[in-house]
DNA sequence: CACTGCGATGTCATCTAGTGACATCGCATA
DNA sequence: TATGCGATGTCACTAGATGACATCGCAGTG
């Protein structure tokens, strides 16, 4: 390797989550963080395209996982549970790890720039499984509309995990979501001026 | 008003759109604005947020439409049916503007950063609508649940209504997109492992 | 063992977004 | 005529981000 310490990457990533989390986001600067990681500003833009990637750095990952679940989901499940299949991965993945998903989750919620980057990684989780639903023999528009839907129901089911007073199980909450948004359908006549 | 031209907004409005649409949001700088606008960078900066805000001001003008849409639907109304007749309002206010929204968005749809602007806009218009259903009644978990839902369709619709050959009018498209999702909802099983 | 290529980092310069503080002009109204 | 105020200009500065180039030292190679 190098002539200096290894492992500068992950330095880089503590001294960032511990720098939000003391000042926030926006009171800690990218020279603050380098100096805490023993590096130069310039080397945290070689290991992160930004301030807020750090971040984010999971989302990849992720996304890999929900995309191999719902490739390996049988064919002959419908759409909207083949998603629900495929989303649920994402419970097992972060399910175990409640208290720092809400610390992270603090972070993020008290800077708009931050929500920004989360909701693009969604969003790029969504047009993957729009992807995949396509592969599955749905149309253009139907695996748009699933994927979104799909995303749409984690969203909700991940913050109502958070928020709970209990942990309830990441992946238990997202399939009851899931139920929950069939039977709010199932009441909806369609009825529309 | 003062001792210049009048219409300083709508000056940097206009010079922001084209520029971007020539030269790419990337390529054009706050100071290209203001000078084709005759005024300062700073003055810029009185008038919108960032760079990005320009592209987006219309968004509150939206939200507000959509929640009073929301608020007048009749109480009996299912909670996905109100979402439908809500978000049906932003129908009638840009379906009029086929070819604008198409320019716009191809604006958008070339850079991330705007992308992430566009994404929240939606996430606070997700956000009012589950107020105006919780005041609805509904739980928080289930207006959430339902707002994200509706604001995906619409999402799915909008994108549909752009791509499609001719106009097929947007009030109509998202009719049909939360039609297909009562549809996709009722072929679903639930049988998730 | 000396040589060399290469990866990781440092150093320096620069651009641009964004913000605060204060000056300036001129219209409207008293 | 005097004055307050709104809109803009001017200036200075911070910080994020990026490009170009230098530097160090490990891993091989002959």
């Amino acid at each position: 390797m190098g002539r200096w310490e290894p492992g500068a990457e992950g330095r880089l990533r503590d001294a960032a989550m511990q720098l939000y989390i003391e000042h926030g986001f926006d009171q800690t600067t990218v020279a603050d963080i380098a100096e805490r990681a023993g590096v130069t500003g310039r080397t945290f833009f070689r290991y992160f395209a930004d301030k807020r990637e750090v971040l984010f750095a999971g989302a990849a990952e992720l996304e890999r996982r929900v995309i191999d679940a719902l490739e390996t989901a049988p064919r002959a499940v419908a759409p909207l549970d083949a998603v629900a299949i495929a989303i649920g991965a994402v419970g097992d993945m972060i399910g175990a790890h409640r208290e720092f998903s809400r610390q992270r989750q603090a972070v993020i919620e008290a800077t708009p720039e931050l929500q920004e980057r989360e909701l693009i990684k969604l969003a790029a989780l969504s047009v993957a499984l729009a992807d995949g639903l396509r592969r599955r023999g749905l149309s253009t528009t139907e695996a748009k509309l699933v994927a979104e839907t799909g995303v749409a129901v984690f969203r909700a089911a991940f913050e109502q995990w958070l928020t709970a007073s209990r942990d309830r199980g990441l992946a238990r909450v997202i399939r009851e979501s899931f139920a929950r948004l069939r039977a709010l359908a199932a009441s909806s006549s369609g009825s529309v001026s």
